[in-house]
DNA sequence: TGAAGTGAAGTAAGTGCTTACTTACTTCCC
DNA sequence: GGGAAGTAAGTAAGCACTTACTTCACTTCA
């Protein structure tokens, strides 16, 4: 017998198994969308059969169902401010726009299967994606729109639309991340590291709101 | 016999047919995927017989190919700042990233369909797609980068990296249409029109970078 | 103590349906 | 009557999902 890996063979609890079969699934779905991904590719990967695939899932859809859950916990959902909660509190602006850039760019990088696959989802209308993306994008422009408005009142900002500005500068953070990761994975056409590029936005994002 | 269209059983000569279904593919492939979308599909939408697809394109494939080709020519891939050519004269700063912007909202909107259709092949990796997206987007950097250049000579503008002022600003642009096309078709949760957008972004912007 | 039984973890080999693509044939216009 | 436009009815491969069976660690009780 020819197996694709070395786990093979090797009895498994219940609820790790599980968690391998999704992480491969994560992985497949990630590259090649949910309907291009099949139960016998996600078996081979995890190293057993497709039958096993269905007895920890009952369909395909419920193991898509059951990585959202798993990803939307572990992607915490608390406050989307809370890194820079300090920065906040000392109305220190530059930190707070630097802290969210570096600290989203961060994530994007290390999660980059899931983003990939979030955006897989949204494209191919799948619900429970839409609504998490709605619910975490929904969480940004209300905790950060309602600090521009604490500004504006101050009278350091200029009286833009919050959720305009917000959506410039979350529009910054993805799409540097997407451009990276769909067509520049080698940082060859923009040679930029992290913290130069959040510098970068944060600099022309405050530079243009601040009276 | 049930029809889906009420053009069938019209004989057409060829060309027209090849565009018809072309366009049909279009609007399919744009929401459901490439392989998300059959090829009977396409022929019902036509009203024609599956085998009339293969008729005309050899494979699903090379349909596929057709349409990138075919709307690669309709996008132009002239000078992308032609629109603003005469506020890049007067080194009207304001008017070109303005005209830019709402240039760019305007073809997003007018086109979703193709660039729905894009962002899935870029997702399922089509080279095609890749090197249309890759091509319009480097004639972007290129071009308006070349403008903040020569701005910043003339002492106009901060010393930023250019390349990272275009992502930013291309950022917003994208990001807006995306999050309107995906999750707020209905204009609910930013209730604001596209000369409005396009004022805010190019304000953000202009502001963040110049002296 | 050890044979008998239990159940979870596993598989090989299907099933029926859908898919991209083909073939053999018809219709209709010039 | 020839050729382009069209079709109905395939075919082979691939898909999600099922079935019928095996393995083996672990009780249970004569």
């Amino acid at each position: 017998m020819i197996t694709t890996a070395d786990h093979t063979m090797t009895r498994m609890p219940g609820d790790e198994r599980r968690q391998q079969i999704i992480e491969e699934a994560v992985r497949l779905f990630s590259v090649n969308g949910f309907r291009g991904t099949t139960t016998k590719q996600i078996a081979a990967a995890a190293g057993i059969s497709e039958a096993m695939v269905f007895r920890h899932f009952a369909n395909k859809e419920e193991l898509y169902a059951a990585i959202l859950d798993h990803k939307a916990c572990q992607h915490d959902l608390g406050d989307p401010l809370e890194a820079v909660s300090e920065q906040i509190a000392n109305k220190d602006d530059w930190g707070v726009f630097h802290g969210i850039a570096l600290n989203a760019l961060r994530k994007h990088r290390e999660d980059q299967n899931f983003f990939r696959l979030l955006l897989f989802s949204a494209l191919e209308g799948h619900e429970l994606a839409r609504m998490f993306f709605e619910s975490s994008v929904t969480g940004m422009y209300e905790a950060l729109g309602s600090y521009i408005k604490t500004r504006q009142e101050d009278g350091a900002f200029k009286q833009l639309e919050p959720k305009a500005v917000v959506r410039a500068f979350v529009g910054m953070l993805i799409h540097h991340s997407l451009t990276t990761m769909l067509f520049d994975p080698g940082q060859k056409i923009l040679k930029m590291t992290e913290e130069e590029a959040a510098h970068n936005f944060a600099t022309v994002l405050l530079e243009g709101i601040k009276k």
